[in-house]
DNA sequence: TGTAAAATTTAGTTATGCCTAAATTTTTTT
DNA sequence: AAAAAAATTTAGGCATAACTAAATTTTACA
């Protein structure tokens, strides 16, 4: 059995990985908040079970067999959210914190069972896509919030889920995947996007739009 | 913040005490299946934490502190039980080892909205009572039903809830907690219990009938 | 292109929690 | 009460996964 730091290693490479741009030593010590050093350890120890392919200096790809794995644990993660966001109706900014430990150590036999209760979900409440047993992700077509001009019109798609902080503050706006909104003004030198959701104004700064994927948009 | 390792002590230290008799290094080895060198070493780290008292060659008690968390660890690992058998449909002789591991991991507000959704319970699926968030267990007064005699009815109102293949084996009877039966027979030299299920009759071997507790005995 | 800066790796340490084997203490038996 | 048996503790190791500090390799720039 994988431990669970492995388990984190191996998702954090591929969410980066999916990013684009190489996967080295310091950005994955970076994202996982731990020293350098300790990565280059773990990396040999998942190069060595062939989770990982690894070029010294270079930087890590996940094999197939890693992929799998980042993709079930992952989809443990998305599916933990939105169970715990519709049958225990935990707020959307909480199901993160507590998903990342639950993720770990959940059956295969309870992961079918909220999977069936939730209805074979493809997103999690914050628009991330649900992989599926097979470890195929559903496809999107979504572009960041900061690439709409002004009049454009759209529907949230995806939030970033981890920074709980975030969430309470688009959900004071509404702003929940799903919901349209219209861009009203952008100011100009990289300022904020005012924009209108459902007939009420607010102001998102560009590292908060930044955040936002969106959606199905129209020019008004 | 207390490790895992460290929460099962405390939960085994726990149930052996209430069985009475001393909690000696060989008997908490024995129940955690390790080593009595590694129970010695954990016993030295809970002290000194002032989980546990302990005197060398004698046996362990748990302070005021070590038995809160003891019964908080109990209190998660019943509700989660009660749960997934209700929310999830987990068989009754699955959930055990699911909680055994969930225990651990869930939060405050998780344990705080299943108590909530299950009405604030107070017997798992296997008739054990369920700590209120005060530490406080519910009182019992059931027997193990090898002191019945011919004739006797009663409830079933608890069963070891670890051994998954005794839960499929009783309920084949339909031998749950709630459910009243009749001893027809007691096979003489600690023979088997021939009981009446509802209309059913039933053998119940002496090593099972130990890990059967029963309530509201009459006799008939 | 050579040198400084940045990134990465190596070497050695720490903490947890388990193990085995040997030493010690307690309990039981004769 | 002494000797044998049983229980417990000590001593020394192992694996995991982090850390710091120092060495090495790569990259960047002047």
């Amino acid at each position: 059995m994988l431990s669970q730091a492995a388990e984190d290693y191996l998702k954090s490479i591929y969410k980066l990985q999916e990013k684009g741009g190489k996967v080295s030593t310091g950005v994955l010590a970076e994202f996982l908040n731990v020293k350098p050093a300790s990565v280059t350890g773990m990396i040999k120890k998942l190069e060595s079970m062939k989770l990982i392919k690894y070029e010294r200096y270079q930087g890590v790809t996940l094999t197939n067999a890693g992929k799998a794995i980042a993709l079930e644990v992952i989809r443990h993660h998305r599916l933990l959210e939105l169970y715990l966001f519709k049958a225990l109706g935990m707020p959307w900014d909480g199901v993160h914190d507590e998903a990342e430990k639950l993720e770990h150590v959940i059956s295969e036999e309870m992961e079918a069972r909220m999977d069936a209760y939730l209805g074979y979900p493809t997103a999690d409440p914050h628009g991330s896509p649900i992989p599926d047993k097979n470890g195929v992700v559903p496809k999107t077509e979504s572009v960041p919030m900061t690439s709409l001009q002004e009049g454009q019109s759209c529907v949230v798609a995806e939030v970033n889920d981890s920074d709980s902080a975030l969430l309470r503050h688009l959900g004071s706006f509404n702003l929940y995947p799903g919901t349209r909104f219209r861009v009203i003004e952008v100011a100009p030198f990289e300022g904020p996007f005012t924009i209108d959701v459902a007939g009420q104004q607010a102001v998102i700064g560009r590292e908060v739009a930044k955040h936002i994927l969106v959606d199905d948009i129209h020019d008004t």
